[in-house]
DNA sequence: CTCATTATCTGAGCGAGTAAGATAAATCTC
DNA sequence: GAGATTTATCTTACTCGCTCAGATAATGAG
């Protein structure tokens, strides 16, 4: 690895420094907007993953993305559906099957309170040259992948925790 | 606003549609990261709290960082101090204060989560240029500042929402 | 048709949160 | 400096969302 030159070095101390910071406000923000939209944190992660998903998920599926169990996902798609977020519909192909649809109120309200951000966002954005843009994109998705790596890598492998509670 | 060119422009798309992907990915690593101590995610944001502080911290300034009741901070330090994360001691100035102290185990053991991604990080940063650098630490800085300003005006402004279960 | 499997739902219990009030120390007022 | 007020934390009662285990019902293989 080569070694930075000190200035380097400093911006990339600083630029560790601020991650976890970043990660905290972007917490709590989706806390808050949560609370606005009268529904719990898992609830609006269930949104934003059907608003990316292109077409309904079943309850399964969500399951699986939202790492929760079926019987918390049951109950979940039941608030959402009571407070008129999501859709819940029959497979026609396999009747077991939950398809849970988002609605236009489910897309549409969660993703206004993200405006201003987008908007702010886009402008500072506007600003940067072609080199500064490709490293943000580079910095984000490899966040993003390390991220996502490192989750999988934690929740398939076995939890020291778990002795202590064991039976 | 300069209208950017349009490579500019799917660049710009490309972040933007990555971020809720970062954001989504980091909340999951925390949960299951939490889990691997043997605490809850919030217990987790005050170890992270500790670690920054530079010195311990009051059960109230806790709930405010946390945004938490002081009921629930009591109880959480009640877990972080039986898992052996963290030390309370009182005020010796103001014996009505219990001040919250992160063990050397509080502090090394959650860190030792994120050293992967640090490292990580660092190898990728260590390739980019000063201006790419200085980018990404622009980009990191303002999105942790809009994040924070945001939910600051959420948390502050009058809850519609509540209306709705209001007796 | 029968049996094993798969997908979701239901019930019991638990952990962490809030709200409201108790407790105790500090501070203000005279 | 005694009494009243404020401040910081803790306690109690209750709520909500989660997991675990098991029920229900549709599917598919033989």
């Amino acid at each position: 690895m080569p070694e930075p030159e000190p200035a380097a070095a400093r911006l990339i101390d600083e630029i560790l420094y601020l991650m976890p910071d970043m990660a905290t406000a972007t917490v709590r923000l989706n806390e808050l907007v949560a609370a606005r939209l009268g529904v719990s944190t898992t609830d609006l992660q269930c949104l934003h993953a059907l608003a990316k998903s292109h077409g309904p998920l079943s309850a399964g599926e969500l399951a699986d993305r939202l790492s929760r169990t079926t019987g918390a996902v049951t109950r979940m798609i039941d608030r959402l559906e009571a407070a008129g977020y999501v859709e819940r519909a029959a497979d026609p192909n396999d009747r077991r099957r939950a398809l849970v649809r988002v609605t236009e109120r489910g897309e549409t309200l969660p993703a206004s309170y993200y405006d201003g951000m987008g908007r702010r966002a886009t402008d500072l954005l506007s600003r940067f040259g072609d080199r500064e843009l490709r490293a943000v994109l580079t910095f984000v998705a490899a966040t993003r992948d390390d991220a996502t790596t490192e989750a999988t890598l934690l929740r398939d492998a076995p939890n020291p925790a778990d002795r202590d509670r064991a039976r």
